[in-house]
DNA sequence: ATGGTTGGGGTCCAA
């Protein structure tokens, strides 16, 4: 049985709950994974992911800001958050899906929505960016654990770091822009590789080919322009890596009415 | 170097 698992920072899950189901009707993910809901547990709209034929949840939510969830086809069980940093922000979200996969037995997959770390690149003028360093350190000593990459493990949301040279628009000019600085590019690489991940985005689409997830709103013109960045991610450990069939960035949603700033990211497992 | 846009909650903060 395949699984197709989507992850897609919605900015508003309120807002753009019919956008959603516009993607839902063309992609039909398994398991569809958000990050900035913007809302309350008890806004969140359960009624209509039912209606588009998602059962199963696991939700992480606060008022107003981040807030992540995981909606799924699949059942879901072991639904643990973890409070990176020790904020009180909803930005982690874990579930095993029970998939039936004849490659693979069951999955645990980690949502996350990473700090996006203020305007500043230095830890001494910008506490947002002190922030976001030290949530990435956290998450690589979540995942040190010494069985951890032995395990069937997808990792995946809005990690907020390009990492690579073609996942900006232009490499020089956004080496002092937060989301590309070599400070959270080595966190980010430092967190991948200790963790033994796998980035099947990457494999079916080597640099230097440009990959981008998000467009500013403040950028006119997001097509023709392409001022785009790489910051959102699905990695899966070892043992998936060959169960990963195809990746897709499901670039039409930014043009879409009234859309996020982020398009979904899927990847097919068999 | 600057300003550009969006969303939530409430007349400003975060992205």
């Amino acid at each position: 049985m395949a699984i197709r698992i989507a992850t897609w920072n919605i900015n508003s899950v309120r807002l753009r709950i019919e956008t959603v189901s516009r993607f839902v009707k063309i992609s039909r993910p398994d398991v569809l994974c958000f990050q900035e809901i913007k809302c309350r547990e008890a806004e969140f709209p359960f009624s209509s992911l039912k209606e588009m034929g998602y059962q199963h949840f696991a939700v992480n939510a606060q008022k107003g800001y981040h807030g992540v969830a995981i909606a799924s086809r699949l059942p879901l069980d072991d639904i643990q958050t973890q409070d990176f940093c020790s904020k009180g922000e909803a930005r982690h979200v874990s579930a095993r899906i029970c998939s039936g996969g004849a490659n693979f037995s069951d999955i645990e997959i980690h949502n996350f929505y990473v700090p996006a770390g203020g305007d500043v690149p230095s830890v001494e003028a910008n506490p947002k960016f002190k922030h976001k360093l030290e949530f990435l350190e956290e998450m690589k000593s979540f995942f040190a654990s010494p069985a951890a990459s032995s395990q069937n493990r997808v990792l995946l949301g809005d990690l907020n770091v390009a990492p690579l040279e073609h996942d900006v628009w232009n490499h020089k000019a956004l080496l002092k822009v937060v989301s590309h600085t070599p400070e959270e590019v080595e966190r980010l690489i430092s967190l991948f590789e200790s963790g033994g991940w796998v980035d099947p985005i990457r494999n079916q689409a080597p640099e230097p080919e440009k990959v981008f997830t998000w467009w500013s709103y403040r950028s006119p013109n997001w097509l023709l322009a392409n001022k785009g960045r790489r910051l959102d991610h699905i990695w899966v450990s070892e043992p998936l890596s060959g169960a990963v069939k195809k990746t897709e960035i499901f670039k039409e949603t930014r043009g879409w009415d009234r859309p996020s700033d982020h398009v979904p990211v899927i990847a097919d497992l068999i």
